[in-house]
DNA sequence: CACCAGGCAAGTA
DNA sequence: TACTTGCATGGT
């Protein structure tokens, strides 16, 4: 595929798209630290079932580096139990806490500092902090112009025939990042544009439906 | 009732 | 490397 037709077609996705729901507001989250752990909360789980979560780490005053590195484990699993798979999310929390306090001294200042891919290749190695995890904390904590895939971007785009179906996540990512400009906010805003269409539109697993609008769009 | 959600790691061959 | 399975609640 080529690259300028890329180009083209991926920022008029972003501009029909934007038209249709309008800015999202990402990442809906008072500090950095919520960001983070709505990160790992959300993996494989439905948004407002993390929000119950959050809710509960609000009201027990855990939701801060201090409470949440003082709280035993087994405790925040039971906070964070309307999230799905407490136990191993609550150890992803911990996994996180402690590389941010034994490599940068509890500090998302010093952490968010430094390079970027240098800090991705860290959040990867931290087990429970997979490619769109890490992603997710660089682009919308870290405001780094990081492109974030996920199961909604490979169903809709190779669903249009814009990249293979089993293609990784690397190369999903590069598509994007190979054809637009590393701008944060649109980074932002179309991974939750698209987040927003395979929630609305673009459900389960039937090949094309025909109230997609980029469907519509199709015909250069 | 079945299926899905803003994944990831560990085990197996 | 390429599959498969466990993790788990809650909405549709």
């Amino acid at each position: 595929m080529k690259r300028t037709k890329h180009k083209k077609s991926l920022l008029r996705i972003y501009d029909l798209l934007y038209k249709r729901f309008g800015p999202r507001g990402w990442w809906p989250a008072d500090t950095r630290l919520e960001i983070i752990v709505g990160a790992i909360l959300t993996q494989n789980t439905a948004w407002v079932n993390v929000e119950k979560a959050i809710v509960n780490l609000k009201k027990a005053r855990a939701l801060d580096l201090k409470q949440l590195s003082r709280i035993p484990e087994k405790k925040l699993a039971g906070l964070i139990r309307p999230a799905g798979y407490y136990n191993i999310k609550a150890g992803r929390i911990k996994n996180f806490l402690t590389f941010l306090d034994g490599e940068y001294k509890n500090s998302l200042e010093k952490m968010f500092k430094g390079n970027t891919r240098a800090l991705r290749k860290e959040l990867l190695s931290i087990k429970g902090i997979g490619p769109e995890t890490a992603d997710s904390i660089l682009l919308y904590a870290g405001k780094k112009p990081v492109f974030v895939v996920d199961a909604y971007t490979r169903r809709i785009f190779s669903r249009h025939r814009y990249i293979d179906e089993d293609a990784d996540y690397d190369h999903l990512q590069r598509l994007f990042s190979r054809n637009l400009a590393p701008n944060v906010r649109l980074f932002n805003e179309f991974h939750a544009l698209i987040v927003e269409l395979g929630k609305n539109i673009c459900k389960s697993k039937k090949p094309l439906c025909n109230k997609c609008p980029i469907r519509r769009m199709r015909h250069d």
